[in-house]
DNA sequence: TAAATAGTGTCTGTAAGACAGTATGTT
DNA sequence: AACATACTGTCTTACAGACACTATTTA
């Protein structure tokens, strides 16, 4: 945190130009067994760069309102979902003198998991994968695609999906989220085995499904930690670096 | 990336203040059987935070000179070490109103590993465990404790103790090193299996150990990227990393 | 009773851990 | 030869996956 050119009456300390400082959060939710992520436009006023297109929700940090990064990213998150208690995570930064035509820029890319919006969609929830082919502005499809990517990694081997689910949610539900995500099958047997196994569910009594069986309702233990497992699904192939 | 005030005459666009934009970096090395972090003083010039005190090295982002915030943990890392093809990730970004007395900040911390230093010791390189007892700048404690954290776990089920070595190396090395991070011995037979069994190393011609057999030398099939475990080591205690 | 969905039991394959044994180097 | 270290083989155990079976609900 120093810098080679010694502060003086000249030159003083921290006069040196400085990057814009931005937040960017990927949000995703599954509705109708579709995993989707919330995208809006970029606005049209003249001076903006990328007017009209398709971006991930964020903005310029508020050095007066946000206290911290962490606070403008729930902040971000509650503005556009109304959600106040999410599954939130760091994903990345970047930074470069191109991203922004505005100047060097540097964004700090959250990551969050909510359940399935229950309002009218004021927002514009796109199909993930769909979304990973869109041109969305500055580099937000790399940011988009990374978020995806360690998504879908860490679901193999975490509790992730239950935080797409509102509570109280039955084992058959998650798996279905599960496999939405991943987008193939997995074995209830073994399913069942490593959720119950891991205590990581709180039974929440019976829920009428709508035919069949009814089935039981957990909660989580913890709401606010996602539970590792100590392998991933599919012990097959030795897996991509992911995070 | 919007701002709620629209430009105006009054008010130009990107006309509000910036936080402070740095880089630090962890650089972890492995020196005679024991995990060493690299660590600077702070400056003493007048003006400056924390003067003389322990810190990570880093420092601002200097726009003319840094393409991207990678480029900028690369030259720290070169400047520091001499080194210019290690293993370097991101590790997360910190930003908030405190952490810098100077001002609302952020920094984007990378994480390092490097083969040990051969040269005498123009840096400081302090163990591991007892760096994250000291008090460092700012939060760089948090940060180091954050590094050390992830690489033991990520130690667990990847192949990044092959990093902290130099080429070509042999198995009982690379043994030794897991050991050495995770502070517990692994069983023989199963590490080589796993470590053979990945595809991660190519057979280098015997290296002629000092006492007993010599060893098989190896290199990294890909120097770029780690190999991804489908599973964590098991927590068996067959032994102390002996010594 | 039939259909649909929830949940369980049992077998098997794979791979890791334990550990003893063999191989090859040095003094 | 004695010793130290490198390497391998064999047994056991743990657990995920496959899949068939039972249970409970609605129509």
């Amino acid at each position: 945190m120093s810098r080679k050119t010694a502060p003086s009456a000249f030159m003083p300390a921290l006069a040196f130009p400085r990057p814009l400082v931005s937040v960017d959060v990927v949000i995703f939710t599954v509705v109708q067994d579709a995993l989707r992520v919330l995208v809006t436009r970029r606005p049209e006023t003249p001076g903006e760069p990328f007017p009209g297109a398709w971006c991930l929700p964020g903005g310029f940090i508020d050095i007066e309102r946000d206290a911290t990064l962490l606070d403008c990213a729930l902040r971000k998150l509650h503005e556009k979902t109304g959600c106040s208690t999410p599954y939130l995570e760091q994903l990345a930064s970047w930074g470069d003198a191109r991203r922004d035509p505005r100047g060097w820029s540097t964004t700090h890319a959250y990551f969050a998991l909510i359940p399935a919006p229950q309002g009218g969609p004021q927002a514009s929830w796109l199909a993930a994968d769909a979304a990973c082919e869109a041109e969305l502005a500055f580099d937000h499809q790399t940011i988009l695609r990374t978020a995806l990517a360690r998504l879908r990694s860490k679901v193999e081997y975490t509790s992730l999906p239950a935080f797409l689910l509102d509570e109280p949610f039955t084992l058959p539900q998650l798996q279905r989220v599960y496999e939405t995500v991943l987008g193939r099958g997995l074995d209830k047997s073994a399913f069942r085995k490593r959720m119950l196994d891991s205590g990581l569910l709180r039974e929440a009594g019976a829920v009428p499904g709508g035919l069949g069986r009814s089935a039981m309702g957990y909660r989580l233990s913890q709401r606010q930690q996602a539970v590792v497992f100590p392998r991933t699904f599919r012990s097959g192939e030795p897996g991509e670096p992911s995070d």
